[in-house]
Parts: structure tokens; sequence; C-alpha cells
DNA sequence: TAATAATATTCGAATATCCTAATGTGATAG
DNA sequence: CTATCACATTAGGATATTCGAATATTATTA
């Protein structure tokens, strides 16, 4: 809900063996051992990411005579994942320029998503902020 | 591409701040000392996380005299974090006992996910460890 | 040109995160 | 019952992040 719990989720995503541990879990149910030997991590290491995504419920465990089986709780979490950019920069990006002239309202359709006391350059005059903007003199 | 890409790409959006200039930006560009009072933190504070996403060009700005107009230079990005539970957890899951019925076979539509050496007692018999079931021997 | 507004940068301390090594625990096999 | 396997936990040092304070930079304004 608020950033500072999506931040802490974010954060706890953002680590590149925890990443693997989903992925990994994303095709089935693995125990520690096995995790522990696809990722070539000390069996302690994996314990303790497998700990912390488990206090965010991001997986969760069955147990299966000895071994504990761990499987991921919040398969729509991996499907997000999924999302993130395959190669460097897949994303079209407007360039600095562009977004200028769209600021500036040269062209009708994003400078209509700027919210009316959105500033650079309103049409001409010289920059202002926000604050400007908003106080009632407008000298 | 790589689990430490996308790691570092999720720690740096793992920050309450970061995503609270984020979503600011979604609605389009503004100046650092417009965010900075949006957000009452300190102006250098605030430069300081702009420069950070800047470097993994989250972000970009134009100038617009001495103003620099930061925007999303990624849109899908901003997407992406849309997708975010939006309440505590409201993905459903299923339950530890559900899944483990399904890891043993018992239910055929997810069984056939987890790829032939995924493990969790494979239909009777005792628990064994991917390693056990890849060697030869079967004892 | 001097002053100022807007922003960047640097430094250091506080804090958080991560990893390794050592040890603890609980279930099963012998 | 003892040994062992699978896993968890703790402690700690190493490393990385974060933030505030002070200072630098750069464009505009007077």
């Amino acid at each position: 809900m608020t950033f500072r719990d999506h931040a802490s989720l974010l954060r706890l995503l953002g680590h590149p063996v925890r990443l693997a541990i989903i992925q990994r879990l994303a095709a089935g149910p693995r125990c520690v051992t096995d995790i522990q030997e696809l990722l070539e991590k000390p069996q302690a290491n994996v314990s303790q990411h497998l700990m912390a995504l488990r206090a965010h419920r991001i997986v969760d465990y069955y147990e299966d005579g000895k071994l504990r089986c761990y499987y991921l709780a919040r398969p729509g979490l991996a499907k997000l994942l999924a999302g993130l950019p395959a190669d460097g920069y897949a994303v079209v990006r407007p360039s600095p320029e562009q977004v200028r002239r769209d600021a500036r309202g040269l062209r009708g359709e994003t400078a209509a998503a700027i919210p009316r006391n959105g500033r650079g350059r309103q049409l001409g005059g010289r920059p202002r902020r926000l604050a400007e903007l908003t106080s009632g003199r407008n000298r």
C-alpha cells in the first residue's frame, strides 16, 4: 500500500540470489539442498535468503519427510518480475527534446497529461516553479 | 538480462523516496525544487535520488532556463510498478497442503508443470533429492 | 559584474545488508 | 539410542546505502 511497503518488497526482490531462487521455484517446488546445489551457494546463505523471502510471504514450504520443499506463495510476483526488461533497455523512450516539446504544449496529447500546474515553460514566458503558479499573486 | 542487472534495478526502485519521485513524474515533468517541496525532503537528498535514478536511465531531464525538468525516461517501468500489490496481499495463494498434493501428482495440471526430476515424493516411496534422482544408480 | 536562485557534489557518520563460519535442531536411518 | 542428513540460527566482520551538512556550479537577474 505505502511507498515504504512497496520499497521493502522491491529491495527484497533486488538480490541476484533471491531472483535466482524465485526463478527456480517458478518451475515447481524444490527442497533447500537442491536449490543450494543449483545455485552453487553455501547452505546457510541460501537458507537465509529463503527465510527473508518467507518473511514477506514470497515463498512458503511444505515438509516432506526431512525435506523442506519451498514454493512460490504468490505466483503473481513472478509474473511481475517477468516484466523486467529482457535486454538492456528495450523500452522506447523519447529524446529529451521530444519530451521538452511535449511539455511545452506543442503536442496536444502529452501536454494534456501534464496537470494544469505542471511547469516547464507554459506556452512562452519565463520558467516558473509550482509554488509560483499556485500562489495568488502572479507577477 | 542477468540476475545481477535485474537485482540492481529492483534495489534502485526499492526506496520510498524514489518511488514517490517516480509516481510524481508519472504525471508529467517536474523540476527539482517542485519535487523537493512535494516530498518535503531536503534538496540535496532529492538531488541524490534523482542522480541515482538517472544513472540507471529511469529518469532523464531537459533544461528550461535554470530549471531542470525531470521526466520518466522509461514509462514501461512505471507500469510495472503499478502492478505491485495495492493492498496487503491480494494474490490468491494455495495452502501448503494444496501445493503438496499438487507436487505429488494427485492433480494432473500442476504436477505436469513440475520438471520430470522435480521432487517431493514422486507418487509414494521415500523423499528424494534431485541429485539422487539424476545419478544413475537408483537404489 | 555581482547577487541570487536552482541544482549538484563531496564528505563522513549512521545504518542496513550480506556473507562466512560455527553451532543448534529435529527427523530419520541404522 | 546414536549417527547422520537437512536445514536453521547466531555472531561477526565486511561492504553498501542513506542522509545531512557544507560547499561547488551554473544560469539568470539586477
